[in-house]
RNA sequence: GGCGGGAUGGCAGAGUGGUUUAAUGCGGCGGUCUUGAAAACCGUUGACGGGGUAACCUGUCCGUAGGUUCGACUCCUACUCCCGCCGCCA
């Protein structure tokens, strides 16, 4: 969430900054900054009240343990107690209003993300690879994969429903050797510390990240707790640290945590509906950085190679868009996204989605850090991205390095995890 | 699922209605002593909010949320988490 102190004095700024993101947030500054000024009227009246009343059942107490008398005061105290308590109700009303407001307005974009109204007006930053000429006609990864008897989405829809996916064989395998190929790379190469979290969180992790309250109708609720299914790490692992106060010394921190992500993809029914792309589950490697604000973008460049170099590892072509103002996620205040190349379906798709949160989701979640023992704290610029997707990572792979007789090879650096294994055939 | 015990500052640990402004110890920070360090001794010690240019004033916080009271760490209610025992179970 914003400062409030920050959108208090420069509420014109704020509003400037936050219109060429989607949605609008008009009304909802107004409503904060109204119920700011009264709840600040009001505690001080509490306050002084609170004074009052506190050297009073001081004296109460002196003259008790003296056996004087102090029925006026007592009196005069009871009518004081009566309107402390009318005010204090007061306040928790005007706060539970402030809260839910804040808590609705997103993140500020930072000065070098491009305006825009949406992912059209995303900006290309970098290509990397050739998209290789095929001497046949490529084909998307669910008849790759189906031909293989790798995947199977049938069965998978009389197990569960549509938009789950069965792996089979080598395609099992595969999955797997992408998962223990990309945290090796994050944790030996790349310096992240591995983490397994929960895959299930409850409700003040989802509303530390900005998951919650708005996006509720994208997650999995289970039936009867507080418990959703994590839509991806950055929650439980973020969340590490929520109300924690972080020695400046042990900053930054990097964690890497492979976890099962589920989507509700409320609203997305007819899009992506074939294939892997799409799916209320997936596997995903995250990277999670905290870090000292002055070096958090940084930070982000390393954070984008660091996910670059699987698809370099993997030998396959992908391009690197920076986010336009009007398609940047609710909490993210700058965001890259690497695009690999599916021969395929014949167009870059998303495969990370690496983001700098600034301060916002350390607000949320109060995570603090101290610079030395003595200092005061200060909030931690929160960092994440996928180190890749690894669903549409497998997609990546069916697709780049299918063959003319229907076969897929297996990318150099996967061999040792698949058994030396180099092609992929049908059984 | 049933029964019992517990949750207090960075940590350990007192405190069962009124100078608690949370004892004491450890740790941290500053100092004395020392060539330097250790030990010893002395001092100091949290978070968040409101007001103020500032010095400073003030409120809240003892797991969480309510309640009783002039006054709550202390009494009442609900909840959460931790520990133990019984039952069930991968």
């Amino acid at each position: 969430m914003l400062d409030i102190k920050l959108i208090r004095e420069n509420p014109e700024m704020i509003r400037e900054k936050l219109s060429s993101r989607s949605g609008n947030v008009e009304r909802l500054l107004d409503t904060l900054l109204e119920a700011d000024e009264k709840r600040r009227r009001n505690l001080a009246e509490a306050e002084q009240l609170k004074c009052q009343r506190n050297i009073a059942s001081e004296e109460i107490g002196r003259r008790k343990k003296q056996g004087s008398s102090a029925d006026d005061l007592l009196k005069e105290m009871k009518e004081t107690s009566e309107k402390i308590k009318n005010l204090d109700g007061a306040l928790r009303e005007i706060e539970d209003t402030i809260k839910a407001a804040i808590l609705l307005i997103p993140n500020i974009p930072q000065d070098t993300v491009p305006t825009g109204k949406n992912e059209q007006d995303n900006v290309e930053v970098k290509k990397w690879g050739n998209p290789c000429e095929m001497a046949f006609e490529p084909k998307p990864h669910w008849d790759v994969g189906e031909a293989l008897g790798i995947l199977d989405f049938e069965r998978a829809a009389k197990i569960t429903g549509a938009r789950f996916c069965l792996y089979k064989g080598a395609g099992a395998r595969l999955e797997r050797a992408l998962i223990n190929f990309m945290l090796d790379l994050h944790t030996k190469k790349h310096g992240y510390q591995e983490i397994l979290p929960p895959f299930m969180v409850n409700s003040a992790s989802m509303t530390g990240t900005g998951q919650l309250p708005k996006f509720e109708e994208d997650l999995f609720k289970c039936n009867g707790t507080d418990y959703y299914l994590i839509p991806t790490a950055e929650v439980p692992v973020t969340n590490i640290h929520r109300d924690e106060i972080i020695d400046g010394r042990n900053l930054p921190l990097y964690y890497t945590a492979y976890t099962p992500c589920f989507r509700a993809e409320a609203g997305s029914y007819g899009k992506d509906t074939r294939g892997l792309i799409r799916q209320h589950q997936f596997n995903k490697v995250e990277l999670v950085k905290f870090v000292k604000p002055e070096n958090s973008y940084d930070e982000l460049e390393r954070l984008l190679e660091n996910a670059e170099e699987v698809l370099k590892l993997l030998e396959i072509p992908y391009r690197v868009i920076v986010l336009c103002t009007g398609d940047l996620g609710f909490s993210a205040s700058k965001t890259y996204d690497i695009e690999v190349w599916l021969p395929g379906l014949g167009c870059y798709k998303e495969i990370s989605s690496c983001s700098n949160f600034e301060d916002y989701q350390a607000r949320r979640a109060n995570i603090r850090f101290r610079e030395t023992p003595e200092a005061k704290p200060s909030f931690v610029h929160t960092l994440n991205g996928s180190g890749l997707a690894v669903g549409r990572t497998l997609v990546a792979i069916l697709e780049n390095y299918q063959q003319a007789d229907g076969s897929v090879a297996v990318p150099e650096v996967l061999q040792n995890y698949m058994d030396g294994m180099k092609s992929i055939t049908s059984a």
